[in-house]
DNA sequence: AGATTCAACGTTAGCGCTAACGTACGCGCA
DNA sequence: TGCGCGTACGTTAGCGCTAACGTTGAATCT
């Protein structure tokens, strides 16, 4: 048992030079020569010592810590956004502390006020709304934030996102023109998921352009295949079903499809099946689903590089907007060759 | 701006006592009047006072940090795994560093020798099967390690999860007995997942005890829909196609399901289909995968709680092997009424 | 030869907090 | 009255490291 650990003094007196030196050869900075240094790291690895982190950082007033808040982590977009992450903060030496909110803003705001007190190297946030203290916290904190997944002329700080309200519309807009008249939105109980509501918000403005109204169906529960499967259900059950469902994401359009297969309702004869964000699962469906691709492999991978810039007093853009790109799969009526005469 | 961080120091200053009464006050310890805690924690308050972990946990030689190492946040089993655990540390004021080694035992290895230097309060790694310094470092360290997923006699420390060989076993005699002749087993290249390559030999096991071998299709790719889908053309185009395909998991099955959808293959008609987990897709899926059920976020829970039990210097169990329940669904030929008589 | 420079170290004074131990004071009790 | 005891504090000495500055000696310049 290595009871009593050794320290950097120790390492100091068995190489017979003094302790900055070994903390210099173990940061990697300048000012001791290559022999030396090799020698101490040889002893230090031989005497198993260990340096530090809560020491080296207090001295240093800062930490190599990035704090990442995430909703949730069943939600392939956020697994995914963080996976691009890891690659860029780790070759900078970052170690990241992963939350999961729940979609709660006052528990992600709770966790921002814990993790301040660590000193983090930056602190990374899904979306752009927050409970009103976050922002107040932070502006003052003088630590780098990245918001990622949604963008806004407001962010805190650094921003890397997608516009969910375009998107929406773009598909809102794309559903009009394939001639669907009687849309459903079927996602999860409001207000949890701000971004989905914007989403929900740019889809009503393209219909109403049409002067289509969105019928709206909301399961309370976590985005996931049995919500869309659910919801798909009760959609089908009222007097007037509709002939498009637009899903909170691929997943439960996924479940909405097989409650339509369950039933015997044709996809896309008899209705509609529209997805979000083009998850892996739509690689092996047939008919693929209609859906809107988001990078959220390169959004993690630029805000990570923007974030390590920002930690090292770089600062360049500080909001980046990515494409969002419609695919028009097979689950969604076929286009008209010549559009339809309007009404 | 904040710039001049308040310290303990000034709190104290403002409220007219020691440093030890803000420092006894913030931390819920003994030693403070109700009276004099409620007044400093509102001018703390006031003050936009932060205490700082950094040098509370290097003054107490201990950090609140629980340190989680997963091969990746893309498989939903350690996704539901990290969320089992999560409301138990965070009830007991832990923090989590999640790290994801994408099945490289080297990187776990490199990752263990980061995080003790934080001082953590416990670290969990993913599966038993672990670079030979990872034990070696973790034995002498004094901190507690819960291995998380699979069960061996010779864990480091904590340890629960399920037995893999004996689910692969169980899974390989149940396929046995529905009449499969010639199984073919689809996951990803071997080496990386071990608790896989463990159920395989279980399954191995039970069909050699039936004179049976099983077939074997690596997919070089992370585990995922498109792996499945991609093996299980693989399987249906060689010349002695299986009766049966056994897939790492649920979805993966999904991936050769769909595949045989493409192929016009009838399942379970023509040939059968078996996956692990029973992962929540397995819920909307018409027909259900035969499948295990796996419990992981009991696991998670179970683990947390061991833990945190360890971190506060209580021991009971210290191994903890939970059940798999065999699924039988609709991808495979249902059970004959009699046995069928052996060949 | 003397001044200058620079790489390669060493010394000092904290970083912001807590463990351990000390002190003061009020109260009960014989 | 004096002793013991418990509560509510305060003082001191670090925790293990690094920033900032100081020192040394050899190489370079004039």
């Amino acid at each position: 048992m290595d009871v009593a650990t050794t320290k950097i003094e120790d390492v100091a007196a068995a190489a017979g030079v003094s302790i900055m030196s070994v903390s210099r050869a173990f940061r990697g900075v300048e000012g001791v020569s290559e022999t030396t240094r090799a020698r101490i790291l040889t002893l230090a690895a031989e005497m198993g010592y260990v340096p530090s982190r809560l020491a080296g950082s207090l001295a240093q007033a800062t930490s190599n810590l990035v704090c990442i808040s995430v909703p949730t982590l069943f939600d392939a977009v956020f697994a995914e956004i963080i996976d691009g992450m890891r690659e860029t903060l780790s070759h900078a030496g970052l170690e990241t502390i992963i939350e999961t909110s729940d979609f709660d803003l006052a528990r992600e705001a709770a966790w921002v006020e814990r993790m301040v007190e660590w000193s983090p190297a930056a602190l990374v946030l899904s979306g752009v709304d927050h409970a009103p203290e976050v922002p107040a916290r932070l502006g003052s904190a003088g630590i780098p934030v990245m918001e990622v997944w949604d963008t806004s002329s407001h962010a805190i700080d650094l921003c890397v996102g997608i516009n969910h309200r375009a998107a929406g519309y773009d598909m809102g807009r794309h559903l009009v023109e394939l001639g669907y008249r009687s849309p459903t939105y079927i996602g999860i109980t409001a207000g949890r998921d701000t971004r989905s509501e914007k989403r929900i918000a740019g889809m009503r403005a393209a219909f109403g352009e049409a002067n289509l109204a969105l019928a709206e169906i909301r399961i309370d529960a976590r985005p996931s295949f049995e919500a869309g499967h659910a919801g798909a259900i009760k959609a089908l059950a009222r007097t007037s079903a509709p002939d498009v469902m637009c899903f909170l994401n691929d997943h439960l359009a996924f479940g909405g499809l097989t409650a339509c297969d369950s039933a015997g309702v044709a996809v896309p004869g008899q209705i509609g099946i529209v997805g979000f964000n083009d998850l892996n699962i739509n690689n092996v469906l047939r008919p693929r689903l209609t859906t809107s691709s988001t990078p959220r492999t390169q959004m993690g991978q630029t805000a990570a590089l923007t974030l390590v810039a920002a930690i090292k007093g770089v600062r360049g853009d500080t909001r980046i907007v990515m494409p969002v790109d419609l695919l028009d799969g097979a689950t969604t009526r076929p286009q008209l060759t010549s559009p339809e005469p309007p009404a």
